[in-house]
Order: C-alpha cells, then sequence, then structure tokens
DNA sequence: GGGCAAATGTTGCATTTGAAACAGTTTTCG
DNA sequence: CGAAAACTGTTTCAAATGCAACATTTGCCC
C-alpha cells in the first residue's frame, strides 16, 4: 500500500501542516508554545479556572499543564495561586498583560486559520467539520468501552491512555 | 470564544488521538517511532528508494530521516548505501526482517485504524475523507508561493472519490 | 581545470519532552 | 485519632527534538 493512500497517514499530514501554519503565527511572532497558547485561550474565555477545570477542558497532561503555567507566570501572562480549599489545587488567572497578548495573538492566528478554510469550497469545508466531529466521536466510544452503565462491548484489546 | 469551538483546535486534538491509537501499537508493540514506521512503510512499498525520492514522498526532514535510518540499520531493518552516481545521496532498502516486522505491524495497525473507522457512520467518514483531501488542498493553494516546508504531503495526482 | 557556491547527510549542542519518582495535601477506614 | 492510601502538582533524569554548524560531494562559471 501506498502510503499516500494511508488515511491515517493522510490525517496526521494535513493535521501537521495546519497546526504549522498557526504555530508560526503565535510563536514565532509572540513567542507562546502550543501549551502556553491553550491555557491562555481557555483562560482569556473564562477569567479564572481551578486545575481541576482546567484538566477536564484541555487535552494537556499534568506535566504539560505544569510546565506550561510556569513559563507563562514568568512572563506575568498569568497568575498563579494555591487554593485554599484544597491546598493540592491551584487558581489560574489570566492578567491584563496576558489577555492583551492573546487578543493581538488570536487576531492573527483567526485570520490566518479563516484564510485557509476560506480557500476551500464551502461544501468541503462542511464536510471537514462534520467528519472531524465524527471521528471524535468514534474514538471515545472505541476507546472509552465502560464508562457508560449497563453491558459494554467486551473488547479485543485493552487500550489504556 | 471557547476552545472547544475553534476549528483548529478540534482538528488538532482529534487528530492526535487518533494518532496515539496507532502510536500504542506500532510503538509499543514493535518499538518503532513515528519516523520509523514512516520509512518501512514507504520501503515496504517500494523495496529501494534513494534519498531524493524518499524526501519527496515524506514530510519529515533530512535530520528526521537521517536519525530515523540509522536507528532502523542498526536494527537490521534497512540497509542504507551510498550512491555511486551521487555519493551525497544514500540508497535506502528494507530487509527481509524489515519486511516482516512491518507486515506484522501494520496489519494491527491497519485493524486498529479500521475498528475507529469503522466505528463512524459511512457518511461522516465519507464526509472526513472528502474534508481532509479539501483542507490539504486548501493548505497548499494558500502556501503554494512561498513554496518552502510546512505544505502538506506532495499529491501524485488528483484524489479521486 | 580551479575556485566558489549549492546540495546533501551527519553531528554538536541546547532545549524540550515523557515517564517515573517525589513532596505536599486530603481522604479513607480501622 | 492516626496510619495508610489516593490525589495533585512539581521535579528529576534520560531520551528525543530542533537548529545551526560541519564535512563531503557536486555543479557552476570564468
Amino acid at each position: 500500500m501506498r502510503i499516500e493512500a494511508f488515511f491515517p497517514y493522510r490525517l496526521a499530514v494535513v493535521a501537521e501542516a495546519f497546526s504549522r501554519q498557526l504555530v508560526a503565527v503565535y510563536g514565532r511572532e509572540y513567542g507562546l508554545s502550543r501549551e502556553e497558547w491553550r491555557l491562555l485561550f481557555l483562560l482569556e474565555d473564562a477569567g479564572s479556572l481551578d486545575s481541576l477545570q482546567l484538566a477536564q477542558r484541555t487535552s494537556l497532561d499534568k506535566v504539560q499543564v505544569s510546565r506550561a503555567a510556569s513559563r507563562l507566570e514568568e512572563k506575568a501572562l498569568i497568575t498563579r495561586t494555591v487554593l485554599g480549599s484544597d491546598r493540592r489545587l491551584r487558581n489560574y488567572a489570566i492578567t491584563e498583560a496576558g489577555r492583551d497578548l492573546f487578543r493581538r495573538a488570536f487576531d492573527q492566528v483567526g485570520a490566518r486559520a479563516d484564510e485557509i478554510l476560506e480557500a476551500m469550497p464551502a461544501r468541503d469545508r462542511a464536510a471537514l467539520e462534520r467528519g472531524v466531529a465524527a471521528l471524535d466521536r468514534a474514538i471515545a466510544k472505541v476507546t472509552e468501552p465502560e464508562t457508560g452503565h449497563g453491558t459494554a462491548f467486551p473488547r479485543p484489546g485493552p487500550i489504556e491512555d
């Protein structure tokens, strides 16, 4: 089989290429890593989050969150405080500087993303959004066979993570 | 804006999750990195390639190719020889051991990929393939002037279906 | 031909990343 | 109560990665 015809390869390559286009903006021009970008994105929307909420809404693991938050704190883009109610947890809040930086970056990143997406015919764009949403559901279904109550399919191979 | 509604984020997260499912197979069970997997994939199809052909058909840069090839050579899965016609280039060939390993891995990886894709309704799966192909073309179109890296994989011909 | 620029693959070095160990805090349960 | 287990964030250490310099080979242009 030719690798160009192998769908997982095509998906990975296209997604990486798309991501690179956006990293080129928030990375080169604003010095943000992908993890920092995502944390700022979440915090600009929510204003403030504790680490439990944050873990639920990001696909980053705890090490990535900890390190990205350290860097953002050094740059004074967010603040981190220990929660009084549970001292294991942290409260993350975006600063005004962080908000300003994110908004400027988001303008450019969003414009770049739109430029690419609008280069697609509308029908194709709709197909892409539908397909991505469906793939997301399929992965969740296949990898979480027993999160529901009742009887779950017995899976041939256990997949953790 | 909620990050979950930002399409580039959704695409990246879904693509990473899908890729993780496959890396869990060829990585954990066969000890292959993503780059090694791709090189083996190409070489199993072609049997033998020189480095120019290889550069055209992967989205890997020269350092990644060099390092992945070193590891594959150490494992005796491929051979690397200097080309007589141009001693800057290398000829990569898959060994029998490499072919065997790849075929066994591919059976499992392909099955895992199919398991996920077949968990999608057929219409959604068709939409995904259409959308991914269209996004690839859009990125190529938008980044065409630069022609530099960061584009998607080379398309030998128009995508059917 | 001869010197210089371009092309190719490799290596060095600093940074990043991932997995596991660690430290601090809370919950559980005898 | 209090020891042990569980949970959360951080640190540590080895491996991977990216970027630039490097060495080798070829092509170019006079």
